[in-house]
RNA sequence: GUCCCUAUCGUCUAGCCUGGUCCAGGACACCGCCCUUUCACGGCGGCGACGGGGGUUCGAAUCCCCCUGGGGAUGCCA
């Protein structure tokens, strides 16, 4: 174990979303790479937009895209009590005060100041009260000082400094008591022992003022290091309206889960031009030194290629495993067979995702086709019968019902019958799968079995017109 | 408005720190050709970028400055 802790913290107020999980996928690989601990905390301080709905889709994704935590997940919301007393600690060392300004007084001033062309932060109004009323109040931090820099060095984006005179005495108690992020994100973070924080990069702005504050509580201050926001292909911030924006959406889409990670870290993280990462190469690859500095587009079709890299080389019986969740959803019923195996791999090159596969694998299920008028007035005709009925005799002749045997009864037909390939597959192939795009046609004679081939065929024949 | 961050093909990026080997490499997408029993897979090829302007230098995608573009923050949200 080397002394990194690093952490994902997100807020339960929705579902896992794509730069969440982004966000945690860097964590976690740096963790596992410097075998240091990843923790896992729940940020539900905001207790009305909190629930616990939210927190299962977060560890539902979490535990889907492989990123298990070592610790946790805590939550915040257990924690109040030493928010609570990390405030009077402040209060009773006088760097804290508490502020009674109202929300609307505190609006009205903000918006004078934008007016006249000031910054908009808080005016210090409470700052040297010595009374203190029956009232309701908030708590403030005091500013340290008000015309220093603070610096640090961020992993990612390098040097980063911003004057207090762009800085006000932030609300670290709201008038219910409650704590807010910008505090409890310190105490947590240095009462968890992290020594890298590792979050988006509008995170940025916040962390002078975090800095602040550990140097306040007297807790030592941890590195950070600000990633890349993703965006969308209009370069707004990534959201709903950008399509489908939660890792999860892309499990019920038909994706694998090595597809998404792979994604998500070459979305602002490379590795020369290498493109296909598994979890084990990224866990020993990935550095925060090739972690970009600027914002990337989120690009779906990336996604997809990935997708169909990894169905088509997936191993076959994990596979066909994921794919009946997909079959079932469509109301196929694949218990009678063929085996299901035996149908994943004659898919594989063929789907971008499960949805897909599940689409190409229905006609394998179906003992009765139905074929569609273009289907019957091209192939379903008394011209074929004799081919179908060639066809029939020669498979019914077949010993093994192999690709390789198969083949040989093909060649068979032709040489007999001087006909060319096209004008024998295709009419079969319209008997067997209902349509005229398919897997390899031996393929699926050799998946479907002599039986169930037999009886498409002559089901066919009781149809041609 | 102010502050912070950022800037290579449409998109993700390599190269930038340690200037010349870059008339800028890879990938996705797109287009064409080949393979082919359908649909796909695959192979080959094409299109396509250093945001603009100043410097520094014999030489700049690479270093410096300005401008512009984009993002973020500016909450008793996180």
């Amino acid at each position: 174990m080397s002394d990194l802790r690093v952490r994902f913290a997100p807020s339960p107020t929705g579902t896992l979303h794509i730069g969440g999980a982004r966000t945690a996928l860097f964590n976690y690989l740096l963790a596992r790479k410097e075998q240091g601990t990843y923790v896992l905390r729940i940020e539900d301080t905001d207790v009305a937009r909190s629930t616990q709905e939210s927190v299962d889709a977060i560890l539902d994704a979490m535990h889907w895209l492989g990123l298990s935590c070592d610790e946790g997940p805590f939550y915040q919301s257990d924690r109040f009590d030493l928010y609570k007393q990390k405030v009077q600690q402040l209060l009773d060392e006088g760097k804290a005060y508490r502020c009674y300004c109202t929300q609307e007084e505190l609006d009205a001033k903000r918006e004078a100041a934008m007016k006249a062309g000031g910054k908009p932060k808080y005016d210090g109004t409470c700052r040297n009260r010595t009374d203190s009323p029956d009232q309701p109040y908030v708590v403030r931090f005091r500013l340290p000082s008000d015309d220093g820099v603070t610096t640090f060095v961020d992993r990612i984006k390098g040097k980063i400094s911003i004057r207090h005179e762009e800085l006000d005495d932030l609300i670290i108690q709201r008038t219910d008591g409650t704590p807010t992020y910008n505090f409890v994100v310190v105490v947590d973070d240095a009462e968890m022992g992290m020594t890298l924080v590792i979050r988006g990069d509008d995170h940025i702005n916040n962390t002078p003022r975090q800095i602040l504050l550990y140097e306040a509580l007297g807790y030592p201050v941890p590195d950070f290091a600000h990633v890349p926001m993703i965006l969308g292909a209009d370069k707004k911030r990534l959201s709903k309206r950008h399509g489908a924006t939660s890792v999860m959406d892309y499990q019920k889409m038909g994706y694998l889960p090595e597809a998404m990670v792979n994604y998500l870290v070459r979305l602002g993280w490379s590795c020369g031009d290498e493109e296909i990462f598994s979890m084990a190469e990224l866990i020993d690859k990935f550095t925060l030194e090739n972690v970009g500095k600027s914002a990337g587009v989120f690009n779906p079709d990336k996604l997809l290629w990935l997708n169909t890299h990894y169905i088509k080389n997936g191993d076959p019986e994990r596979l066909a495993g994921l794919l009946e969740e997909f079959l079932e959803m469509k109301g196929i019923d694949y218990a009678a067979g063929p085996d299901l195996v035996a149908v994943v791999k004659s898919l594989q090159e063929r789907a971008a995702t499960l949805v897909q596969m599940a689409d190409g694998a229905a006609f394998y299920f179906s003992a009765d086709l139905e074929f569609d008028e273009k289907t019957r007035s091209k192939f379903l005709t008394e011209e074929n019968r004799e081919i179908f009925q060639l066809i029939s005799d020669n498979l019914s002749a077949c010993q093994d019902f192999n690709e390789a045997a198969l083949e040989n009864a093909f060649a068979k037909i032709l040489e007999e019958t001087g006909l060319k390939f096209g004008k024998v597959a295709q009419p079969l192939r319209a008997a067997l799968t209902g349509g005229s795009a398919s897997p390899g046609i031996y393929e699926v004679l050799a998946v479907l079995g002599k039986e169930r081939a037999l009886k498409r065929i002559q089901r066919a024949m009781e149809q041609l017109s």
